[in-house]
DNA sequence: ACTCATTCTCAGCGTTCTCTCAGGTCATGG
DNA sequence: CCATGACCTGAGAGAACGCTGAGAATGAGT
């Protein structure tokens, strides 16, 4: 009853040089349910293009041959519909992506977390018209929460909660894992960049920050499990 | 029940140097009813993964010659899809730890319990879909007990109880060995962590907390077979 | 440059849990 | 019916776990 996905799943090809991180992108994406393919330089990724015929490319704008927008240019003029999320360095360049980065297409900058990549990509199929754009398809509901995907909002009980960037995550992850105990090493995963390197301790502290915002509110939604992890689960729940 | 029933037998790797360990978790495991097949090391993990095709893979991060997570990766590229348990020292994780809970892989640090390590992996193999997602799938039902894998909750009679984890664990085996009468040594080898070195008699204690909870309820579940050990059965069912 | 929001670490604190022990109860065989 | 061993359970020490406030470090916006 809780999933996600999907009846058709959507072919997304992630080019980067580096098998780490592609490696990284492609289990998730794979996870959640997409149809995966990996390309490590631009010309492996025009020619797996032609044949794979991807929804949406995440690609990496350092590429060994190829620059990744010539890689999107050249994608662009088989006159395919193809949404592109741009993976860069958190260096100087930030501002020409931006510039770049034109359409429906999206950039992050590295490192980034999972959760947001999977979010980032669904909200650009989204847009290209490769989903159907409903709009209770960008809300998550939890009793009387309310998750909004496109204007990153949070309410409850049809009050809107202010929420930093890590909270909003770490919120929307528990949401889509209702019901369901999640580790905080899975939290840890998932919320946070892939590069971090601390202690999962942290998760407790944005647990804190969560319940004074959420559940200041009843009846609490945020349950600890003593020795598992967490869950958002109703009071009434049988 | 005499006969050694594999219908629904799923493949499963276990790779581990230190040959205590993997004799250990491969007698549970085919004892629970995986098909399983052993490695000592990385490399000899590969090549039996590649005859074997296992669904999933217990993993040790420490191995003698490839690291595990380049076993992980290179399993991978094959394009299969394989959940990885890994297990990793309590010590030395610092900063390998990260990125262990993608894609619905888990990790458990050694030492553990040999129930937490079968639970955790058919929670595994039902995440990466080998075996079908059914709702009830999670769920552990005996007479009016229930116990839900997915919340980590034990309900009677539709009524909710609170569990320590050890009490989880400890009913989570009484309940998988339903009917059957299970030795104190049984379950101080299943429910407790296996470097465990103390008396058997703290199963007794924790059996009298599952009755403090469980069999305030009628009629009572947790049988005593004197000289033999424990025994979940129903009043009915001499 | 300054301010403010945010992220992250850390340590103190209270709670819960684990495990041991000891005295009591119960079943069984003699 | 008693003796014996097996089992039950309450009490309590110590450890583990999780929560939270304080504050340093970082980064963004003005």
């Amino acid at each position: 009853m809780a999933t996600t996905e999907s009846k058709t799943s959507h072919r997304i090809l992630v080019v980067d040089d580096e098998s780490s991180i592609s490696d990284l992108i492609s289990t998730s994406l794979r996870f959640v349910g997409f149809d995966v393919r990996t390309a490590a330089t631009g010309s492996e990724a025009l020619t797996v293009a032609e044949e794979f015929k991807p929804h949406a490319v995440v690609l990496d704008v350092m590429l060994p041959d190829l620059d990744g927008f010539e890689v999107c240019r050249q994608l662009r003029n088989e006159g395919l519909n193809i949404g592109v999320l741009f993976l860069t360095a958190k260096d100087g360049m930030e501002d020409k992506v931006a510039g770049l980065t034109i359409g429906g297409d999206d950039y992050m900058t590295k490192p980034f977390s999972l959760e947001e990549l999977v979010a980032r990509l669904r909200a650009l199929l989204r847009r290209i018209g490769v989903v159907e754009i409903d709009t209770d398809d960008e809300k998550i509901r939890f009793a009387d929460l309310e998750l909004n995907e496109a204007t990153h909002e949070v309410h409850r009980a049809g009050q809107l909660l202010e929420m930093s960037p890590t909270e909003f995550q770490l919120i929307r992850y528990l949401l889509t894992n209702a019901d369901r105990v999640v580790s905080k090493s899975q939290i840890l995963d998932h919320v946070w960049q892939y590069d971090f390197r601390g202690d999962a301790g942290i998760v407790e502290t944005y647990i804190s920050y969560l319940r004074k915002k959420i559940d200041l509110f009843d009846p609490p939604l945020i349950h600890t499990v003593r020795g598992v992890g967490y869950r958002l689960r109703l009071p009434a729940a049988k």
